[in-house]
RNA sequence: CGCGGAGUGGAGCAGCUCGGUAGCUCGUCGGGCUCAUAACCCGAAGGUCGUAGGUUCAAAUCCUGCCUCCGCAA
């Protein structure tokens, strides 16, 4: 099938390779403008773009969908479908009904449940067992559209949203050469999906990152590995800030943000308390806390502000 | 030129202001002790102090260039 894939972030590389895998005719590739990022405000580009130079596709990085000149870029790739994952951009009318077969998008969640930005880390910031990748014909909404396929699969303890990422990016471009063989052959289901059962998992913003020890201890775990390995949980020890990037939950107890053990660092919760097992100072490298406390010597009843 | 921190045996840190034979907490290896231990005791190996120059009798330490890593901000 010929193919125009759409796609910025590491999440959409899987995807766009399994495509390229599958032996369809990918005509062209549309991610975000390079912007200036990191240190220096060196320009970078994004991984999709990087990838597809690889494989010697041809890149187009528009701005905007909407001034009428993308439109007449993808008239003139005639592509049968758009796939669309993880874009950034809101497609406009035009675009999603020029291909024969629609454009269809590849979701990190079992939608109707978390629609938008961020619904691989906000379900395991709210503490779900469950989740999975969903395949959907686009309309204008907002992950709104009649849904193709799922694929499901279940959250561990202890799965931070990075590996949980690796794992649904992966399943996602298991998914992705199905639905189009399934549109293809003309077997590709259509199932609206119930609004009331939806809910938006919002972009991340830093303020989420501050650890509130007051919580109970599944709270503070959740969010730990919910917003790991970016933008990361935060903490307050001796006046510098640390991230956490890996913890465990304890039975034991005490004041709020007080460390109950060093071997293994522990700090108490509002309930139970959590096992830090992995976390960052500032201008560090992220490392274990066995190696933490070998140069930073805490002293048990020391709190985590 | 966005702001800032850092590169010291395998790991995490100290030492640098006030140049003069490299230290701490771990790990590793060998041995001992214990019912037992991420316990304790004894011993050992392992470092061109990121890199290239400069200053000096002498540089981890002072000066300059370069490389790399990280935090903030975007």
């Amino acid at each position: 099938m010929k193919i125009v894939f759409m796609g910025t972030p590491d999440f959409a590389v899987a995807c766009l390779e399994s495509v390229i895998k599958a032996g369809h005719d990918v005509a062209g590739v549309f991610t975000q403008p390079d912007k200036p990022k990191g240190r220096g405000y060196a320009l970078a580009a994004p991984p999709v773009k990087l990838r597809a130079q690889e494989y010697g596709l041809t890149v187009y990085q528009p701005s905007t969908l909407r001034d009428g000149s993308a439109l007449a870029c993808l008239k003139e790739l005639e592509p049968e479908c758009i796939v669309v994952v993880a874009y950034g951009k809101i497609l406009p009318k035009e675009i999603i009904e020029l291909p024969k077969f629609g454009c269809i998008n590849i979701h990190a969640s079992l939608l109707p449940k978390y629609r938008g930005a961020a619904p691989i880390q906000w379900s395991i910031i709210n503490g779900e067992r469950e989740t999975g990748v969903t395949a959907m014909y686009m309309d204008e909404g907002l992950d709104t559209g009649d849904i193709i396929m799922k694929k499901s699969c279940i959250i561990g303890e202890n799965e931070t949203a990075g590996e949980l990422h690796d794992r649904l990016s992966a399943l996602g471009a298991q998914m992705l050469p199905e639905t189009l063989l399934a549109l293809e052959a003309g077997t590709a289901v259509r199932e609206k999906q119930d609004d009331s059962k939806s809910c938006y998992a919002a972009m991340l913003d830093k303020s989420l990152c501050k650890i509130d020890w007051s919580l109970p201890a599944e709270d503070v775990h959740n969010k730990v590995r919910g917003l790991s390995p970016w933008p990361t949980a935060t903490a307050v020890i001796d006046g510098k800030s640390v991230k956490l990037h890996k913890t465990r939950l304890c039975e034991k107890s005490g004041a709020p943000g007080e460390i109950i053990s060093l071997s293994p660092l522990t700090a108490a919760c509002g309930s139970g308390s959590v096992i830090i097992d992995e976390l960052q100072p500032q201008g560090k490298k992220r490392m274990d806390s066995r190696s933490f406390l070998n140069g930073h010597k805490l002293k048990l009843g020391e709190r985590f502000e």
